[in-house]
DNA sequence: TCTGGCACTCGACTGTAGCGAGTGCCAGTC
DNA sequence: GACTGGCACTCGCTACAGTCGAGTGCCAGA
């Protein structure tokens, strides 16, 4: 694989020009719109080297070339540079951002605001329960066999759910019962909790016992097991930009790929590094999503991650716009959370 | 505009024929397929005529007819009879809705099913703020300056918002107004409770003047003027049925409404009626829309209406199928709203 | 009022031809 | 050995002409 510098330069000017343009660029108007210092003759042997090891392909004879996957690999990997943010970005993030008014908001800011600026479609996890510690729970009696349990997680996150009572449980029994799961649970990482809430039972005057057990059980079902997250999606209009040449003509897929808030998370959620993450067309593991690419990365306040951002677009997208874009709006969230 | 029975009978065939096979629909073909027991030449004649009033139109001559939004209205006003559900769609709408464990599950089993049933884009209101009433209001103090409101409504909407105190408030004195809130605002109306915060503040003790001031200034804000309606919405890979006969070929402008949150509102959470509301093609206000249909209806415990509930298709949908299931699912999920 | 017949229209499809962007290869030069 | 200019070749795109056929409008007759 002896590619050197100039069919590196090469490489380079095919992506940026492909992108720009969305037309399979030739030989000719490569060396006219870069200084490559060299004839399209010469172009036409190095792209012969690129497209036999893979980099690039063309869609047909007798016409130029179009990177391959493995060619916005090498050249996101290689040959891109971060591109720094214009002004007017940096100020369109800072303006949308403050009056966030509580979590909803702030998410919904965001996605849209990524979106406008990448134009393509943008998906943001809300804070990851399992990331998340309790702040307070809190009881509300509906009827006396029915509670709404009321979880509210130090990220911001509010979960409700109903609880049904095996027998009636007075008022003042569901004062010690929120008193207790309170002073058991508060501070504590969710995902740290099942043995805490096992405690709780156990531990439980008799006559609380019994609405302590089914408590435990809504408890670990709500909080723990259905590892309930959720996410925002906006932007999937931008799919629809670079009319029908953009995957292969058939959004369908695309758009099926989206309503599947699992494959979404796994797309995002899986920020384990704080580093950006770039997949790049078959890199995806989804099939539904074999023709485009996603750039994420994690966010959360300081250096800690609580939850996942990222866009969707086509490979053929500006990948160093994108990318500085995704890590500036993760950054500004995080700053946002930490000031909570 | 004399038109009789045959006419109309003719219009029903056009209708449902292109319906069920999207392609322009000729004299020969339907007095072939329907029992108008008269001759291709005379339906003609009746063609003629029915183009003439605005109710079909050819795409070209020397093409079949095609229903125009006229020719849709006057099909669903007085052509045809809401089909009644078939025995799997019943199973399937109540396998989907049980076992739904809170208001949250029950929105997205609710939109996901209905997008699955009608095969086309589903969008259901979360029961509207101002048709619920208070069940409990929750203070949590985040800090001596911060507390978090959390609003419990009888719908089962939950609604949290910060409140960022003018003063450091000690926990007795939240306990107070926390009691105070209840005592005043429970049970009644959203809608109806700017008065009651008003005199909420003026009565209050001196000491607690400031906080509430700020606490009712959050309310009024949070529960009434920013009238905070969500939705759900499913089904927008349905849109690509049909390939790109079906909205003169560009979803973009479908896709660009359907994330304006105001639009669908405005759509399918004007329910005042109980009845079900088709608004067809060029009927709709929002320019975007122009070529698509929507069917809606509201839905509500017993026959008080909460939200609405509908779904956005090409009008070339089939009417009376999606009424029915559109009533349907929305019978389904006010019995299951009553129950709670 | 309905029907059969007939001439007409016009989009869809097919085949042909010319154009041109772009390539691969090769011989020649530095 | 690396680069370049030149040349023949490929093949998608566009334009154009011709054919086909579904569907129509109209009219005379039952």
């Amino acid at each position: 694989m002896g590619l050197d510098d100039r069919k590196l330069a090469v490489l380079r000017a095919i992506v940026e020009d492909y992108v720009a343009t969305q037309e399979p660029v030739g030989s000719k108007t490569l060396v006219e719109r870069h200084q490559l210092g060299v004839s399209p003759a010469t172009v036409r042997n190095d792209m012969a080297v690129l497209e036999e090891e893979g980099y690039i392909r063309q869609p047909h004879t007798s016409a130029g070339r179009v990177p391959t996957d493995r060619g916005y690999r090498l050249f996101v990997d290689r040959l891109s540079r971060v591109k720094p943010l214009s002004p007017a970005e940096r100020r369109a993030i800072e303006r949308f951002l403050v009056g966030a008014v509580d979590l909803d908001d702030v998410v919904h800011r965001t996605v849209r605001l990524l979106a406008q600026l990448t134009r393509q479609v943008a998906v943001v996890q809300y804070p990851s329960l399992a990331r998340s510690s309790v702040r307070h729970l809190e009881l509300v009696p509906i009827s006396t066999t029915r509670l709404m349990l009321v979880m509210i997680a130090d990220t911001g996150r509010v979960e409700q759910r109903l609880v049904e009572l095996p027998t009636p449980v007075p008022a003042d029994d569901v004062t010690d019962l929120r008193r207790l799961v309170n002073e058991k649970l508060v501070g504590s990482r969710l995902s740290d909790t099942p043995p805490l809430v096992q405690a709780l039972v156990e531990e439980s005057a008799p006559h609380l016992r019994g609405a302590m057990t089914t408590l435990s059980t809504v408890l670990l079902e709500t909080l723990v097991e259905r590892t309930e997250e959720r996410l925002a999606l906006a932007g999937t209009a931008n799919l629809t930009r670079g009319g029908l040449l953009d995957f292969q003509g058939s959004l369908r897929p695309i758009l099926e790929a989206l309503e599947e808030e699992v494959v979404l998370l796994k797309l995002i959620g899986e920020a384990e590094p704080s580093t950006t993450r770039v997949l790049i067309g078959d890199e995806n593991e989804v099939d539904n999503l074999r023709a485009a690419s996603v750039v994420s990365t994690g966010y959360g306040p300081g250096s800690t991650i609580v939850g996942g951002l990222g866009v969707l677009g086509p490979t053929r997208m500006d990948y160093p716009g994108t990318i500085a874009t995704v890590r500036a709006v993760a950054r500004y969230v995080g700053e946002l959370l930490a000031q909570n």
